[in-house]
DNA sequence: TCGCCTTATGAAACCGGTTTCATCAGGCGT
DNA sequence: ACGCCTGATGAAACCGGTTTCATAAGGCGA
């Protein structure tokens, strides 16, 4: 009797159905090359030794790892769900599964993850970091820029990088046509982190409708995405000299804390203010007041950024480098014409 | 000149430093081995060919992956956020990454996805969806219950999985018992999905304190944890005949999805139905008004879970195999007294 | 009947590391 | 001067698959 060590091998189940360890193998690559016959014998033979392969001498040998790395700042933030349950389809249609890097956007982390891509663990990289890994000029950054990756929503420093978003700058302006239709003369916007492209873009477009409008945007001030911030953004707000009478967050998190802020400051909402917000996140419709704001189409993002990465890596040619998809205006009760004054 | 084929391996930094390729892995393996001049010499030259190594590699030698694979009924559900936050820095601490698998709740697809711990691509298993993968009784799942897995936040089947959470039910009986020291005599329950394990527990320890405080429980809504089918649950309690003065939500999205609803229907909160919710996510503290809920530990659930786990995988054996950790009441302005009636 | 092509299968090389075992030089006690 | 031990290094086996190349058997046209 022989002594059993641990899993079953291919060795195990070819000895078991009297053929080769090749013949097994191909059994589970291309079994039409194979009897009948012989494919039945391999069959029952894994079974009864409940074979399962073993993906790490897989992958060494071909080269290719059946997983895609998502590289994201923040997982607890909502919007991602989304996106990642769109990215998750595709790759389970690729056949592969999904390695979630939360990098808190420490670089250093990102760098170790994106390692994996170099590691051959890896065979593509989908990154909503909006940050490239690893040093401009690097050789580690060169090889970065020809393998499979995609950047999603926000876009990278490098134009060889595929990217799949909307246009933010275009969703930023037609927010400040939306406030200016309404009657808003005075506007504030609550932007995300300074250094984020879509914190650019959407200050940038908003600034931009404003004009076009002949509208003031009193002042700017500066969040991080998160709940709190918000929060914070709506108490500075209201201590400016000149008020404005409503206020474009640059994500849901933080119109969803501005309000609360304004609110616990006995400035209704939207009475007194009006907030719109970006995202479309899921609570955004039950808060109260429910929350206006401009929809990205998230399970579409995550699904084209996934299409795009999996034709590269299987050596397609993808059509179209840069994937914008439309956004979306939502109109609900936190915008509201000006109060009189 | 020799044709490059890809990334460096160890053969080509050995050659480089004029070593052997034995001496390199020893060079990253362990260090202390080699003399200084010849650690030095190698780590030039990884350096210079930008050297990595390659995981699938080693993990096929090392019969150990280097990763830790969570399985989740549903990423967005913003619940999991801390609680990932918390498993990965332990992760991390322990050199290993996170392969996130969401299960939408479906089983084959946590079978599939269960699979890799057999298949060595993944050394230990967190389990935060409640089922224990592959069918009873089958040697898949027989294999499953030597792994290194634990159970977070939601017991599994077999006794003998670990299990890192809170006492639900403990947690529903102090629900009902701070709702009946308000002065509620009727109450209600939004419970989760049937057959999950947490919605028994919350539900029954909710209607133990109530009878314990001489309240009734007029009615039981069934949900499934979403913000919708809190809304949902929300409209059939005002259909009720006989209607109560509070609700507890088995979790926060169900909560403030009820809230939003009774708003909608002209029921004021808490004035005319106090709510309370599970778990203190992010939100509760800034939706309006502001959600009394029990708080989840959920970075140090995470955190535990991590550290079980890793132990198990490392040999050593873990004190203890059931961690319950303290759950805590957030009071804020969503539970008051009921209005007179 | 012979040669050629196709199909089914097997032997062996290979992927890139880790680990075991052997080798070799030098230091040291007697 | 000899044997023994230690520390540094290398050669080769090994992990569990995939892939290339060879081989054997069978079908078929000339």
């Amino acid at each position: 009797m022989r002594e059993k060590k641990g899993p079953a091998t291919m060795r195990d189940v070819a000895e078991r159905a009297g053929v080769a360890l090749t013949t097994v193998s191909r059994a589970f690559s291309d079994p039409d090359k194979l009897s009948p016959a012989t494919l039945r014998r391999i069959a029952d033979a894994s079974a009864e030794l409940h074979y399962t392969v073993n993906l790490s001498a897989r992958s060494l040998r071909k080269r290719s790892a059946g997983m895609l790395l998502v590289l994201l700042p923040d997982i607890g933030n909502p919007f991602f769900s989304l996106v990642l349950k769109g990215i998750e389809e595709g790759a389970r249609e690729g056949g592969r599964v999904l390695l979630i890097g939360d990098t808190g956007s420490d670089a250093t982390l990102a760098d170790a993850y994106a390692g994996q891509l170099d590691a051959g663990t890896v065979d593509g990289m989908i990154l909503i970091d909006g940050r490239l890994p690893f040093a401009p000029n690097s050789p580690a950054r060169a090889r970065l820029l020809r393998a499979p990756v995609v950047a999603l929503s926000e876009r990278v420093d490098d134009p060889s990088i595929p990217f799949v978003g909307i246009d933010n700058r275009a969703a930023g302006r037609e927010v400040a046509h939306f406030l200016a239709d309404l009657g808003h003369r005075r506007l504030a916007h609550i932007a995300g982190p300074p250094g984020n492209g879509l914190t650019a873009l959407r200050a940038q477009g908003f600034a931009e409708g404003a004009r076009e409008r002949g509208c003031d945007v009193v002042g700017v001030a500066e969040g991080d995405w998160s709940i709190d911030s918000g929060q914070a953004a709506a108490a500075a707000i209201l201590s400016w000299p000149q008020r404005p009478t409503a206020v474009f967050a640059a994500n849901d998190e933080m119109a969803i804390g501005a309000i609360h802020a304004f609110a616990a400051a006995g400035v209704s909402v939207p009475g007194g203010m009006s907030v719109v917000g970006f995202d479309d996140i899921d609570f955004a419709a039950v808060v109260s007041p429910a929350l206006t704001t401009v929809r990205q189409p998230r399970f579409a993002m995550g699904r084209a950024a996934v299409d795009t990465v999996t034709a590269r890596i299987e050596g397609r040619t993808s059509a179209e480098r840069v994937r914008i998809l439309p956004f979306q205006r939502v109109v609900r009760a936190s915008a509201g014409p000006p109060s009189r004054g």
